[in-house]
DNA sequence: ACCACTAAATGAATGCCATTCATTTAGTGG
DNA sequence: CCACTAAATGAATGGCATTCATTTAGTGGT
């Protein structure tokens, strides 16, 4: 079908031009789709990371995606549907590669740094993530089957993984947190006189240098963790 | 301005009667104040009891006060105010009393698993308190000079005690997220096939019987901790 | 070739939320 | 006595997630 060779002017405004910016849609379905999953999610993540959670609101959602807010209903059932695409996406992003290189110790350090550093900018996902059913998440289901099967084949009792990797990641979770705190966090302010001992401690740390102190802690806690568990291979 | 004799009845109606419940109350300051911050909090918490976070809402805490909204505004800036009132009533029911008694890993112990109850029943406050500068709460302050004399007397080098309480907290906080998790959360569902070890591992939890799988790990973590800290006692 | 069905968009509500502001009344310090 | 401040009401405000009726387009069956 070459070409209608002379459209009534009255009847070419089917489209007006597709001029730069903002092409209005009419009501009604498009021919083509313009929403789906992937589309939703990086759009998600390029708002969260313009405009931090706070800017993640379904109708800006909409807006960036040139889009009625009421059309993000069709693919997802609520905000939080949005967060779990989120959340599974970036546990993708979390390193566990070294579990099928190298020993047992070092694997779990780098998978551990490498999960507190990709959730530590974006905390506000941990309350969702630490209740959701793994069901609902396939990323997160490989990650765990992933380190698991790292932890047995460096000799760790069954009936021990779930519960070391549950330790871990609630340290790691938690540890997400620090991340973000303000750097005066532990400054007492007038109440320093009768706090001594604490106020001599934050003082003591403050003393010592460059390192970032919520990375120092983890290291510390991490370290922990690690010889305790690896006291319990067989 | 004495009375005037004769009020028509349609004017009478100034106090209908102090019937038993609903007194009216009118505009403008009323002889002794209707709020303090106690009585905020105490309201407060009587309504996250009752109704969980979602039902704290500041027309909620006002009508449980039988108070305008807007009254709230004359005691504290914001809701976040009173999440920190209730942060910080909470964090003064942590039982550090064992720092006085008892040796030093038995006296983490306690304020360990204290700590982790009180904030499992109080989640939605964690991303509060995780930021919190700690001159905003001095329950909070309390605490912490509490726990940090209770390390230095037991030999604690004073440069690492912040950070081995910030590494407890952290797991603290994280596992407190645990016991919130529905019981079913690591069913794998239909993908337990393609996860054999994370779902034989899951199975082999489930064997082992009574105890809660978040005390289970949540003790398993803390004397990790507790072991690799304690090491560090000069 | 039609027709029922379903999918995917719009646009207009709904109800809830925290917060603000003008106003009213009551104590308080000079 | 008077100016000021504290503490309440009540009426907005703007933002939020979500729902619903409506419109349009593609699809599978006969």
């Amino acid at each position: 079908m070459p070409e209608s060779p002379a459209d009534s002017p009255s009847t070419t405004e089917r489209e007006p031009a597709p001029k730069a910016g903002a092409e209005r849609r009419r009501a009604g379905r498009p021919p083509a789709a313009v929403l789906d999953l992937a589309g939703i999610t990086a759009a998600a993540l390029r708002l969260i990371s313009k405009n931090g959670y706070d800017g993640l609101t379904m109708a800006a959602l909409a807006r960036s995606l040139h889009v009625a807010p009421s059309a993000l209903y069709n693919h997802v059932e609520s905000k939080r549907d949005v967060l779990l695409l989120v959340e599974d996406h970036l546990t993708a992003l979390v390193d566990v590669t070294a579990f099928a290189a190298e020993p047992w110790e070092s694997a779990v350090r780098k998978w551990a740094w490498s999960y507190r550093d990709v959730f530590a900018a974006h905390t506000p996902l941990i309350p969702v993530i630490a209740v959701l059913p793994v069901t609902d998440a396939p990323q997160t289901l490989a990650m765990y089957e992933t380190v698991s099967a790292g932890f047995r084949a460096a000799g760790f009792p069954e009936e021990r993984i779930v519960s070391a990797i549950v330790a871990l990641e609630s340290f790691i979770f938690g540890s997400a947190y620090d991340v973000t705190a303000p750097a005066d966090i532990f400054d007492s302010g007038t109440m320093a006189d009768s706090t001594p001992s604490f106020t001599g401690a934050v003082r003591s740390l403050a003393v010592q240098g460059h390192e970032k102190p919520a990375d120092v802690a983890f290291s510390l806690g991490l370290e922990a963790l690690i010889a305790g568990f690896g006291a319990l291979r067989e």
